[in-house]
DNA sequence: GTTGACTTGATTGTTAACAATCCTGCCGAA
DNA sequence: TTCGGCAGGATTGTTAACAATCAAGTCAAC
């Protein structure tokens, strides 16, 4: 189960933070919406975060655009991507299009050893439920869907499945209602059963049906930005946390 | 069929070549290979072709990079992508995933307008065929692909679509027989069929058929890259041409 | 008191010079 | 003749300073 990922070699002198590694924690900020739509990135805060030049940051930027996890406006900076309902659309339709496939895959490919480590994880996820750690959960249920695509063994599918999880949880952070998580813990343990039997079909079932929950529990018909633009703008410095 | 692609408003002043038009160009050269796989791309001859700075073209390859479509090495530059076995396998398996929904999503949305379009380009890409323009032909392939994407309305997996549609050019240039086309028009033909008759079942079936049609035809046992490389150190500058 | 323009500060975008690395050709020794 | 080392040249990677743009706050006029 190694990462297919492009070019590991140039992971250079361990020392330094490499692009790479910075595109990926703030994919998982964003993923633990820790970093809520809008939130301007600036360069030198972010220089400083990652004790980086400003060029590395800029890179990264410029990847995390490429990917739509930020818009980068012209002179004003580097934001959290704000979806619209448009795209938000376009991201549930492609996950829809590609994960069951994906579910598909490794009903078929899946050693026993794969299903354990699934398990072991969901395991996880429902402790996180349990104790009511909101973050834990929502990082936990989204790399449940990843480790899916890293069992298929398809790096180009990981890759993409990687940005439309991330994407979703910046929709799930603008249309969706406060609190709800990304994914119930209990679809996913259907999942593994499934894919336990090497039920292809029922497990491509199951995610389809999982992603359309996931869907029809944000409402897109909601305006989204605009208010919350205001709101940054009157103070409330939503950014957030604790 | 407007291009749903993200932030179209920064094009900023015509004048200039936009580091996504250049990425753009590139995509299509190598989809039209002209830049076969290998190719070394180096800053100053960009810069000079392009008529930017620097800064652009680094800026460009870091999106291709980021696509896959090229590989960047550190101190040694940008070269042409030269896909592994396993990276074709991935590439077509990524594609039987995602296109055929395609394929079914057009059926069930296309107008008849859409489709005189698609019959129009069909069209096109016989004549191509007939008169032995290859690199019209395997362009024009690609983009009925690319132009089923678009029909299909989803801006996200236009994007995927276009990398992997590219990709796979690439894969054909180093494990495919020289000579054979991207792909065979009759079968583009008979999916129109499909659309025509809003068969979504069909057309997904026979989309699925074109792409394995298409992934036969390569040879992924055949050693790959380092022949390559070798010809083009024997002073065969294959990077275009006239 | 509100609206408008203006100035100031900060942030981003670009350019240019510098440093580091790698490839090529040359030379000498085995 | 062939192999290894050694400059020279070229290309890439980085840094720093500069230019341009935008946002905010201030002040004046209505």
């Amino acid at each position: 189960m190694t990462l297919p990922g492009p070019n590991r070699e140039q992971l250079s002198t361990a020392e330094e933070v490499a692009e790479e590694q910075i595109v990926e924690r703030i994919f998982e900020a964003v993923i633990e919406q820790r970093l809520p739509p809008g939130t301007k990135l600036s360069e030198s805060a972010l220089c400083e975060a990652f004790g980086v030049g400003r060029m590395r940051i800029r890179r990264s930027l410029l990847l995390l655009a490429s990917r739509e996890v930020v818009e980068l406006h012209s002179n004003r900076g580097a934001f959290v991507a704000r979806p619209t309902a448009v795209q938000a659309r376009e991201v549930f339709e492609a996950r829809l299009a590609i994960e069951p496939n994906v579910a598909r895959m490794v009903a078929n490919r899946a050693t026993a050893q794969d299903i354990a480590v699934l398990a072991r994880h969901l395991e996880l996820e429902s402790q996180a439920h349990a104790s009511g750690n909101r973050r834990d959960a929502i990082r936990l249920s989204g790399q449940f869907h990843t480790m899916l695509a890293q069992i298929a063994g398809n790096g180009v599918m990981l890759r993409m499945i990687k940005e439309l999880i991330t994407r979703t949880s910046l929709i799930i952070g603008i249309y969706g209602a406060p609190g709800v998580t990304n994914c119930r813990d209990d679809e996913h343990a259907d999942l593994i059963d499934a894919l336990r039997k090497a039920d292809a079909e029922r497990a491509s079932e199951i995610m389809a049906a999982h992603l359309r929950h996931i869907e029809e529990r944000v409402d897109l018909t909601a305006r989204p930005g605009v208010g919350v633009d205001l709101i940054s703008v009157f103070g409330g410095r939503g950014a957030r946390g604790a």
